[in-house]
DNA sequence: CCTAATGTCTTTAGTAGCTATAGGTTCAAG
DNA sequence: CTTGAACCTATAGCTACTAAAGACATTAGG
């Protein structure tokens, strides 16, 4: 039996995190003690190592939801889920990069002379050198 | 003079986020009409069109307050804002390219056979197979 | 000039995913 | 038995908005 704290350092997912993913209802302690502390079994430990896993692949609460609730055989479903993800992965990786061009730009513009004043500063709020459409 | 829907329409800022920022201290109306309605001068309207602009390179509220408030002539501080802030978008970029690696392998690692479990499910808790840390 | 439609006002609450704080109780070790 | 760490609940805060309620203002047409 493992207590609140146990299964944090445990698992890396800090008290206050665990207690807000049971108000989720994605983990439940198996019981409470006479004194009202939770007490987690070894399914516990390992659905929350599985939550924090999703978490740090970036799944959103809701997804991961999903998943708990998934049938393994259900490959459709599963497979369907992760596709998903990849896809909005691969969005923002390419959005991230249209910004990071226009911030190469945007720095480069200014050779930083001294009694000029920044271009950089005109760049940020100028439209016009845009090549993407944000 | 422009009410607040003009500057929605001109900026393609919403008017409930042009309050927003007003209560933020980004922007502020020149005055206001007898019946308390926002007016804005060609001011106000630019420098919406500048914090949108910002905003559209993912900076955060706080970073453009302090470009808002910068000496055209800083170079330094206004140079160290892009570059922290280009810094930034290529952490993110590398972080999300580490987790699109990770959920092609997650998708690859099952073949969709009926009757048997899917991988993608275990894949996704299992922190095992990963290569990076997270 | 009046009316109807549209626009605007303030205030409040909700979104995601936590984190922090307060004030109180329980547990485990010595 | 006492002390200190860990635990409890409830509430508020964070970012950047968005939505909704209920009242008032403005403007165009007749």
């Amino acid at each position: 039996m493992f207590s609140i704290g146990d299964l944090a350092r445990r698992t890396g997912v800090k008290v206050p995190t665990i207690r807000y993913y049971e108000q989720m209802g994605l983990v439940a302690p198996e019981g409470r003690t006479e004194g009202n502390q939770r007490r987690y079994g070894r399914e516990g430990l390992e659905r929350l190592a599985f939550i924090r896993h999703a978490r740090a692949l970036g799944l959103p609460l809701e997804a991961i939801r999903e998943l708990i609730g998934m049938d393994p055989n259900d490959h459709a479903r599963t497979h369907a889920l992760a596709e998903r993800h990849l896809a909005n992965i691969r969005a923002r990786i390419a959005r991230l990069q249209g910004l990071e061009t226009e911030l190469e730009r945007i720095s480069a513009s200014c050779a930083g002379q001294r009694g000029d004043p920044c271009t950089v500063l005109d760049a940020f709020g100028d439209h016009a050198g845009c090549v993407e459409d944000h």
